[in-house]
DNA sequence: CTGAAAGCGCTTACAG
DNA sequence: CTGAAAGCGCTTACAG
């Protein structure tokens, strides 16, 4: 009752050919849709084809073009947030293409990583997709030195222009978030952000700051919590914060994970969202909307940001050249159910 | 300043032979350890293949090997809950095994299924894994014609034993959370199926049946609600059962993404959970631990069978017999912070 | 222990 | 319009 692995009926071209009795050559014309033969002779074979449900064999037509059709797209974990909706755009692009997509999840793990990497270098790929915020072994200088065509998504460590990378309007989210708060009412805003000694997380304090100062309102630095970008962190420092002697009134986090453990101890306080207290996320991952109440967060456009890495990774593979090795999708504030104004506020009375 | 597709400085074991003077096969048999090799041979040409950065190349390899390496998935959307979990459980196990795991989403788009289905055919792939509650165009049927290995996940449409399937006990998922909400003390429990046609949901139903009439509590029709397993369905049914002359005091969904939604018509007409509803779910995807309260749910072991699914696949793969072509992993109850008497029990009194 | 040679199934100049 | 032939980079009997 088990299945057989064996290949059985699997016709080679050159079956074809001899069942229609011409060449190999010419089969291979019809099947790739090139000129130099006889209409009647190319219908007849394409019905042989047909017939005998013949398909080509990957394998040899990799070998002999040097294309595997394959892109692979490396990262640490799926988990459902912000890579999920990254993914979700290079679906999109690589179905149009025709290249099949590979995943491959480090989970940090170095050896793994090297292995891995290993089997990319005997040209099993046509490029590959790098979503990984930091890495130790040396990714890119390997594939770099291999002429292997990759882009890399999403905010690295250092900025460079040695690779293709596209990223989003981390700065600008962090203002417009502080800047939409600031205008509620609010004066007491705190941060929840992931470590700082990653760039684009310095980016999102950066333009909480400038919000503020354009404001007037002086940089609190008991609401500057750094955490690291988990949902636990959300948990850990707003309990923090609301155990201090003046709390605030809102909380920006770096991520929608976080804003999750925000909710949490929220929920568990009994502190009502918006009326108690404003949340604000970043990311907008596909489940931000269906958080009660919905929040409200920074959008990174993630799907378009997939899309066009991917588009720029297949512009690359084709030879192409690119119009700009780095580019910036830009960020928006969405609005829904999670701010309010203060209970304090003039506004609010 | 963009990069250039250009394979240079890529070695063949030709080469590598050339510059340690002996023969392609003498390297082929280090490359891949085999016997009929001394030692110092085998030690110099390994230094030479180290010095010169070589590896193998995919495609001759796989045209030779009649293999790819690949492992094809096949769902209809990454949806970040049951999917999701059951891939982390596939790329554990991919990973052990030295496979490439490649990723195709449907889209319920037919044309694509087709062109993938075409595509997969051309021997480029070593087995699939189907992750489709149900198809169109016949996906099953093919693979079996044309040999290629392949195991479905998760339940589907009808059973059979004409290939490998891998799910969980619904039913009994269905009449321990039944049990459950009894045990508590509710007498009126609604639930929230998928589209009854199918037979997994027709399970679940099966289930709070049973336990229903063994407490000896009659079945009320208009606590049943038939959805369609999607968000909407939580929150259009919650409102249609809180409407009722005699609303329930606990629901039960079918999925967790269902339970989503009966949580936010619940927080938006204020009804605490678990005071005023007992909610539970079906599946423990990951985001239930992180709802605010934390969902009670029937867990489906989804990484256990990703994991072992994929295990199979691998077995047939290697020749070898399986011991049972369908298998059934057990579910249990994840009591969370959902579920609590009814406020009008004796016991909560 | 070592290697010459066939062959996996295609594509592509090139010649007729 | 049609086809013979070389060759992509390997692996594997087989012979020495």
């Amino acid at each position: 009752m088990t299945m057989e692995p064996k290949q059985n009926k699997r016709l080679t071209m050159a079956q074809i050919a001899k069942e229609v009795g011409v060449s190999i050559t010419t089969v291979s014309k019809v099947l790739n849709n090139r000129p130099g033969v006889g209409d009647e002779m190319r219908i007849r074979i394409q019905q042989v084809i047909k017939d005998n449900d013949y398909v080509q064999n990957h394998a040899a037509r990799h070998l002999r073009k040097g294309q595997s059709g394959l892109i692979d797209l490396a990262l640490m974990r799926l988990e459902g947030g912000y890579d999920l909706g990254i993914l979700h755009g290079i679906q999109g692009a690589i179905e149009e293409s025709g290249h099949r997509l590979v995943i491959f999840t480090t989970n940090e793990n170095e050896k793994v990583e090297r292995l891995w990497l290993r089997r990319l270098l005997d040209q099993s790929t046509d490029g590959v997709l790098l979503l990984l915020p930091y890495e130790r072994i040396g990714i890119t200088k390997a594939l770099l030195e291999h002429t292997i065509p990759f882009v890399a998504i999403g905010d690295r460590d250092e900025p460079t222009t040695d690779f293709p990378t596209i990223g989003s309007t981390i700065w600008h989210g962090g203002y417009t978030a502080t800047e939409y708060l600031i205008s509620l009412g609010h004066r007491r805003i705190a941060i929840i952000t992931g470590p700082l000694h990653l760039m684009n997380f310095r980016a999102r304090l950066a333009g909480y700051r400038e919000a503020l100062e354009q404001a007037g309102i002086p940089v609190d630095p008991a609401l500057i919590c750094e955490g690291n970008y988990l949902l636990g962190d959300g948990v850990e420092q707003t309990r923090r914060l609301l155990d201090l002697p003046e709390p605030p009134t809102a909380i920006f986090t770096c991520n929608d994970a976080q804003a999750t453990g925000v909710y949490q101890v929220l929920y568990q306080r009994h502190i009502h969202i918006p009326d108690a207290m404003s949340v604000v996320g970043f990311d907008d991952v596909m489940y931000t909307a269906q958080m009660s109440p919905p929040l409200t967060t920074v959008r990174q456009p993630l799907a378009e940001m997939g899309k066009m890495a991917t588009n720029m990774l297949l512009q690359i593979i084709e030879g192409q050249p690119l119009i700009s090795n780095h580019v910036e999708l830009s960020t928006s504030l969405v609005i829904r159910d999670s701010c309010a104004p203060p209970r304090q506020s003039p506004l609010s009375m």
